[in-house]
DNA sequence: TAGATTGTTAATCGATTAACAATC
DNA sequence: TAGATTGTTAATCGATTAACAATC
């Protein structure tokens, strides 16, 4: 494997990548150059051009760069030759929201269950993920082999639930709570505030 | 106003110690110290006191913060006097999600109208939102004055919504779906790209 | 006092952007 | 060739962290 710890944004930015090329590809053309992938995300050809450096690509003078080629290394990079298995901890309407978007982003992640202490929820199939009950948190994702868990639970019980997916041996956590958590140093911890980013647009309007 | 034009980070933080300084004031203390503010949040203290600096406030070297005051000054900075009007677009699992979590925390920001397509949907009420038709997004965006716009509509509609948003005068969106946006600069945009952030854990997941 | 804490400057780290040589 | 493009180093910008004087 090339390059070794990419930069975080240059992460993000491969994933949103490789998104909009499959979307070019699918309208016939085969080559880009820098300047035209910057215009799908609107960003700079000079931050298109360092992100491929870094991942070791090169295109041509004449060509720019060969799509599919580009769209197979960043697959690669981000992608696990098998895939990796998802768990969504908490099934309401931001879970089944993630769990729809997956369904239709064919992707090597894998969401194959989601948890919930609702009754009414336990045991029923959404968009082909069975939601089952949060006592079995711990077996499921033990026999299953996840390695990343989502949490869209109400903020309270957000750390009762990553102590457990850690106990679990999960590898990654997405938090989706406005709780902030804290894990050990094996496990991947990414937070997202809704809250905050919604107050951070109202800041941001306000001295516009 | 004190301090102007606030590191970003800066101002997602500030939204986050309100948040907890609700709490802890709720719990019956009347102040903290630096290190405490960081715990919560599993920041250092330094960080804390430079973001406290930034905006101007000043504890005391026995008893740290005043949480009331604090928490006051934070509202001074983020909030707008009489609040800011907002209107979440597209009425599927992540907008009733974002509808909900607005719902609970009693904030300066208020969501006071929902827009989609499907007929099923159109004049229902959720958690105190009515949803319109989207042809009447422009009428009601500058009739009742609404300064905030979230998108969370299938991808494909976003940029032709980005437009009529701009057109009726918004001041700021915050777009969730994962096509990149571009807007006149009077606007201030914010995307998040939920397949991005589980893409990115995977990257980092596997190579831990 | 001694120890704990604040407020702030300087140093470092990470990410973006500018500048430009090389090449087709 | 001239113009457009790539690949890469150096400069800049933004954010975090280290260091430390001041003070109760």
């Amino acid at each position: 494997m090339i390059a070794n710890r990419l930069p975080d944004k240059t992460v993000e930015r491969l994933s949103q990548y490789r998104r909009s090329l499959n979307n070019v590809l699918l309208q016939g053309k085969t080559h880009i150059f820098s300047h035209e992938i910057a215009g799908l995300l609107h960003i700079t050809p000079v931050q298109v051009r360092r992100d491929l450096m870094l991942i070791g690509y090169t295109g041509t003078l004449r060509r720019g760069y060969d799509i599919k080629e580009l769209i197979n290394l960043i697959g690669t990079i981000i992608d696990t030759e098998k895939g990796q298995k998802v768990a969504v901890i908490g099934m309401g309407n931001l879970g089944k929201a993630i769990i729809h978007y997956f369904h239709e982003t064919r992707s090597k992640l894998d969401i194959v269950a989601a948890f919930d202490i609702n009754p009414e929820k336990i045991n029923k199939v959404y968009v082909g993920v069975k939601c089952y009950h949060m006592n079995l948190l711990e077996k499921i994702l033990s026999e299953e082999n996840i390695a990343i868990g989502i949490i869209t639970t109400p903020p309270e019980v957000a750390s009762e639930i990553a102590v457990k997916l850690t106990q679990a041996g999960i590898r990654g956590i997405l938090n989706y709570t406005p709780k902030p958590l804290s894990v050990p140093d094996h496990v991947y911890l990414e937070e997202y505030d809704m809250i905050t980013s919604f107050e951070k647009v109202a800041y941001f309007v306000k001295y516009h």
